[in-house]
DNA sequence: TTGAAAGCGCTAACAA
DNA sequence: TTGTTAGCGCTTTCAA
């Protein structure tokens, strides 16, 4: 490690460099130097001095001074599963298309953690914040407020600040009636036999349990509001709650609707304890998209929300000087068995 | 939105209110109090007027001041992948316990952008940097060199900075000799029935490449350098390379190497315009471990690398002065068919 | 067309 | 035990 440990050139080595004044190369390196009427070879002199020194502008003092940052940020419950993962690679390339630099944090669905984690966002100054999934969105503003960040709920929807979230009616709906529907007419599924796992008390559970009892009224007999099982969100609960009625009724229900990729993992932990034999005539919807879940040995309807469509969405409202505080909503996809569809990853040019 | 848009309190309002120097505040509440022996009873007036203002630091002035930023960076090629993802989820936690800032950013595998990445996170005076599975990791290396910043490659390797990788060539070999062994003695898999489609030209791909010639060349006869398919990281360029097999041959190996589960989508898509049946005798081995890909209808045998394994010893690697720039190598393991492993998830307390 | 100078909020000598 | 002071590197009036 022979490297020059020499410390980065500040606009003050180019000033000396260049004969002109820090003020002048901060104007050429920031690109208000047309603004600032800066004659064409001095700011070319600069340019190339800049250059030749390797001179990068430290975003730390920019934002000290001009008190933005350039930084935003999407905040996630959670990385590890393909909806979060993918809302994040959505995001990263819409952020970098402006020109800014993303930054993906997690928070682990903790109200606490969500507060904590966003306050040390703010400390570092970033202009403008996603918030997705968030157990309780309206801490989060109380946070940002006053600090000037632009912030849009998404998933989730928040009272204070605008949100995007999924049309989790219609897509329960959906979900719900390509289940029912893919049973066959002599052997229809029954009311008591299509049971909703999964999800708690947040909005976009109640509004897919809501669809979910809509179609059951709408299409079969019975009680529509029984059968429904909330765990929470994570494979452990929901392994347990498929344990538990396993052991009450020595069967799982022919219908399942899962409330997320999340709790599908939980009966993933349960598939690895029983054999394939016992799923041979079930049929899964699971709302959120993996590709993976899509090809499973038994019938898997899935529902891909438009994340794209989201942050596009989020992305707008941010623009808006003063975007109304309301929640928009975006349709999302059903996606038969056995179906891979393109994600994010695809508009990435391959290499190799 | 009455809100008071008033600006965030300062040291100097506290020191206004306190009556003490803006030094004596800071000194307080950075934690550096003890060593300047501030009296018990200033620095809990202190601390009771920042609590009562929500005084949060700007921690753009620390970093700009003290050059360092409590900011911790991991580059990850994509986000939307559950190794990468799971990656993500270990290093924030990794982080937060050390008590700093963890941000993550995906270059999409383009050197170019790899750079440009690590020169935006430089210019915001990140503290330490991890890069997973980097293309170009020693390019990423000269742009960090001389800026103070600890390097450690994750996932493919440098020569310029410590590394920790997985033993991808015992993984290869564990794989391969698990898909072998899967056949029946009555019905061996023959040498040229076993492929691995693809990956590309780097140091994994390459000594996955090697324990899988290796095991070929223990337990089977024929030529064992054959039947090798590199396509690159990405479902599409994977798909087409198994249309072109299928075309070719009129059907699939029996024995399939995935070299990734970015791969293994390329798969899927196949899947999705074939029939089930033909998978019915196949048997598939997978670089990266899926929860769902364990449990496709054919078998699926998985290699799970040691994420947090390597994480640790990556962060082991940052807290030494002048780590040796060395290649360490962490374990993988293999994952039977339907199987559903905890993961990072798991670490996060259940909420409801 | 450019320069001088103030200051963003914080830290860390050095004094007192 | 605490205060004074000088910056960190940049932007941005205001003057020239």
């Amino acid at each position: 490690m022979e490297n020059r440990q020499k410390k980065k050139a500040t606009i003050y080595d180019l000033s000396v460099l260049s004969g002109s004044s820090p003020s002048t190369v901060s104007a050429v390196l920031n690109g208000t130097w047309q603004k600032r009427r800066i004659k064409e070879s001095t700011a070319k002199l600069i340019r190339g001095l800049a250059e030749e020194h390797q001179y990068t502008a430290n975003l730390q003092a920019r934002g000290l001074r001009s008190s933005r940052s350039g930084l935003v940020a999407l905040l996630l419950p959670v990385h590890d599963n393909r909806y979060f993962s993918s809302m994040a690679q959505t995001f990263e390339a819409h952020v970098r298309g402006r020109g800014q630099c993303p930054i993906v944090v997690s928070a682990c669905r903790d109200p606490e953690e969500e507060r904590q984690t966003v306050e040390q966002l703010i400390a570092y100054s970033i202009d403008e914040l996603i918030v997705a999934g968030a157990t309780d969105p309206d801490g989060v503003y109380e946070v940002c407020a006053g600090s000037g960040i632009k912030l849009v709920n998404i998933d989730l929807p928040g009272t204070k600040a605008p949100s995007v979230i999924s049309d989790n009616y219609q897509g329960g709906r959906l979900l719900t009636e390509a289940i029912v529907r893919h049973f066959n007419a002599d052997d229809p599924l029954q009311a008591d036999d299509l049971y909703l796992f999964g999800g708690r008390d947040d909005h976009a559970s109640r509004e897919r349990i809501r669809g979910f009892r809509a179609i059951k009224r709408e299409l079969m007999d019975g009680d529509a509001d029984r059968c429904i099982v909330p765990t929470g969100y994570s494979p452990r609960t929901a392994q347990t709650a498929f344990e538990q009625f396993y052991e009450r009724e020595g069967r799982l229900p022919r219908g399942l609707f899962v409330n997320s990729s999340i709790n599908f993992e939980g009966l993933l932990r349960f598939m690895a304890h029983h054999p394939n034999e016992m799923f041979a005539d079930i049929v899964v919807g699971c709302y959120d998209y993996d590709p993976f879940g899509s090809f499973l040995p038994f019938p898997v309807i899935m529902i891909r929300q438009d994340v794209d469509g989201m942050i596009t969405k989020a992305f707008d409202l941010m623009s808006e000087s003063r975007p109304a505080i309301r929640t928009h909503v975006v349709q999302p996809e059903l996606v038969p068995p056995r179906t891979a569809l393109q994600g994010p990853l695809d508009a990435i040019k391959d290499i190799e």
